[in-house]
RNA sequence: GGCGAGGUAGCUCAGUGGUAGAGCAGGGGACUCAUAAGCCCUUGGUCGUGAGUUCAAAUCUCACUCUCGCCA
């Protein structure tokens, strides 16, 4: 039966490049669940977008004398080509800076509204009369009430490290020109999450039997401990969504809020365009449908509780109050993968400190697929990893090149050498060689074929059960184990004597040696896209296993913003047995990865830092 | 200070009651189709420390200790 599957991607904050770490957290983990789930043949909407109007985003437009439209208009094109150059297949890759995004988010706000979640409250707020602007925290500088340090951040102190109320702040001064701000009065709308704190419990608990025991204690924990208070949804600043009331032109809707709404606006944006408006709803009100939400644990919060909260809230009033239409609720988060995080060389990863490794900077060097599979493999997901560069380049050799990549070769060439670049025919020694050849069963080939493609089908139950599971890292070892079966197979029937002596025996190895590459051609696929595809062909398949991106820009009344797409474009793959067509013809075959040199290692470490 | 996660072979990690595991690294061997790759065999651990529950504990309980993160 065909499952709706909605993959959920966190938003990156454009104002940055994107690094390894980031790709470890969620946007690698979402790809290859993402394409696991369409060969299973399901329908997913993988969705995601930059989070244009975060306090980053402002922070980098006030240091750099630009506007934030121009800071999120020069990441989000770098995004993009780093997910096509990645792979990472977004069904649609859009920003929160989009007409749609405002009005699904505004009238989530009005359901809350309507629904009695939402209250006003006052607060006092630094008010630069200099600037005639209110200053969010972390915009005003001045000296810590508690060590003294005369450099603290209004949300935070660099010295001592406590978080601050900024208000308490002594000699408190504008970040951006040094004027003295003064305490004024200011009206927020707060989310009523005191209110909606039993249904979030109740939530929680229902899933804590399959969710990873780090997302669902820690969510749990925190409520217990403190439990939920209301929280400000709204800001004085003009850069971002308008708050829908009347008299409240001058706020905006607060970013935590808004940004998480992404999920729903950007599928209802993808329907928009892709001439379908109602589809949103297979994903988002049809309660068989899935929802998995792929992030770093610095966002559990924001999907396990907040985001949650927001969907309980708004209930059926979502899709009255947007569409007028019959109102239905939406879905709450199926399962929420969340992954700790990844350290680089055994330190902290630190963008600003340049203590990372860049996405973009990496593939100018090395090819997409030996970074997912690395990051597969040391992927964070029962507690932080670290990035190593001499495990990068072992596992690469060892791993890749060795296990995988060189089983493919050696057995594609002994077939070309041997039989002509077709993949040998049962029917004898004969060269009589037709497309007619039926394709043979299990029980049809010797037992020890048999036996070997029999080990390597249960990879279709056993690795997608640990995708199933987003037990990625697992479900990875898993394949590569079966490659090596493939490789002691081949030893143990040794096809280079037999070809010599008993050809039809040399034959019938090799059929079965191709036939388990197929297999394992899919069951890797998720992880290595490009090589899978690549051999694919070799193999001498026309359709492509995945669909392609593109990207186009949409135009509204807010502009222009570049997205990334997705189309099906034939794509043949499907998580199943492969049946191999003896006689088949193949392509010329060429190595599927590049062994790398050791000193490869001590020339990345000097990049960093 | 509170909460959470983690401390298992030289390295990276898996393993939630029943005779300690994988990959890599190290040692040995047979082979030669292949990117000197692959295959077979092998060295190596008092599972952070101490106590408790149990016929039985890496696994459950308690205390302590170290690391990381979140929060105050």
């Amino acid at each position: 039966m065909t499952q709706h599957i909605l993959v959920a991607v966190a938003w990156p904050y454009s104002n940055s490049d994107i690094h390894v770490g980031n790709l470890a957290g969620s946007y690698l983990p979402a790809d290859i669940f993402a394409r696991y789930q369409r060969l299973k043949g399901n329908q997913v909407l993988m969705v995601s977008g930059s989070d244009a109007h975060g306090t980053p985003i402002t922070v980098k437009a006030d240091a750099d004398g630009v506007t934030p439209e121009e800071i999120y208009q020069r990441y989000q094109p770098r995004f993009l080509d780093l997910f096509q150059r990645l792979g990472l297949n977004y069904d649609l890759f859009t920003t929160t800076h989009t007409e749609n995004h405002f009005k699904v988010s505004q009238a989530l706000f009005l359901a809350l509204k309507e629904n009695q979640l939402l209250y006003t409250e006052e607060q006092q707020q630094w008010f630069s009369p200099a600037l005639n602007r209110f200053l969010p925290d972390r915009y005003v500088e001045g000296t810590c009430y508690i060590c003294g340090y005369d450099n603290a951040r209004g949300d935070q102190c660099d010295n001592c490290g406590n978080v601050l109320d900024a208000t308490q702040l002594v000699s408190p001064r504008a970040k951006i020109d040094g004027s003295v701000p003064e305490l004024r009065k200011t009206t927020h709308f707060f989310l009523d999450l005191a209110k909606l704190q039993p249904q979030v419990i109740e939530f929680l608990e229902s899933r804590k039997d399959y969710w990873r025991p780090n997302v669902v204690t820690r969510s749990l924990g925190w409520i217990r401990s403190q439990g939920l208070h209301g929280r400000p949804i709204t800001r004085d600043l003009d850069w971002g969504i308008p708050v829908p009331v009347e008299g409240w032109e001058a706020k905006r809707l607060y970013v935590w809020f808004e940004a998480v709404i992404g999920y729903l606006s950007a599928a209802i944006e993808w329907g928009k365009i892709s001439g379908q408006p109602d589809a949103w709803h297979r994903w988002w009100t049809d309660p068989a449908a899935r929802a998995y939400y792929f992030l770093g644990k610095d966002n559990i919060d924001f999907h396990a509780i907040l985001w949650p909260a927001e969907l309980i809230g708004a209930a059926d009033q979502f899709s009255l109050i947007f569409e007028g239409s019959e109102g239905k609720p939406l879905n709450l988060p199926y399962d929420v993968p969340a992954n700790e995080f990844l350290n680089i060389q055994d330190r902290k990863l630190s963008g600003s400190r340049n203590w990372a490794v860049w996405a973009l900077d990496f593939l100018e060097r090395y090819d997409p697929d030996p970074l997912r599979y690395y990051l597969t493999a040391i992927m964070p997901e029962t507690s932080d990893s670290n990035w190593d560069w001499d495990d990068f380049v072992a596992r690469n050799n060892n791993e890749l090149v060795a296990t995988w990549g060189n089983l493919a070769n050696r057995v594609l060439s002994f077939a070309h050498r041997h039989w002509d670049g077709r993949v040998p025919s049962l029917r004898g020694v004969s060269d009589e060689i037709g497309q007619d050849e039926a394709i043979p069963k299990l029980e049809e080939l010797r037992p020890q074929d048999r036996q070997l493609l029999e080990t390597i089908e249960a990879g279709f139950e056993s690795v997608g059960a640990h995708l199933e599971a987003v037990k990625l890292r697992a479900a990875l070892g898993e394949a590569i184990r079966l490659a090596s079966e493939v490789n002691a197979y081949l030893d143990a029937q040794a096809p280079w004597s037999a070809v010599k002596t008993d050809k039809a025996a040399a034959g019938a190895t090799i059929y079965t040696a191709i036939r388990a590459i197929d297999n394992l051609k899919i069951l890797l696929s998720p992880f290595l896209p490009h090589t899978c595809e690549q051999l694919h062909q070799t193999l001498g398949y026309d359709a492509p296993l995945f669909g392609e991106q593109y990207t186009e820009t949409q135009s509204d009344a807010l502009g222009e913003h570049l997205v990334l797409r997705y189309r099906d474009a034939g794509a043949s793959g499907r998580w199943a047995p492969s049946t191999l067509q003896p006689g088949r013809s193949l392509r010329q075959p060429a190595p599927l990865f590049k062994k790398l040199e050791p000193s490869v290692a001590d020339e990345e470490r000097a990049r960093m830092g």
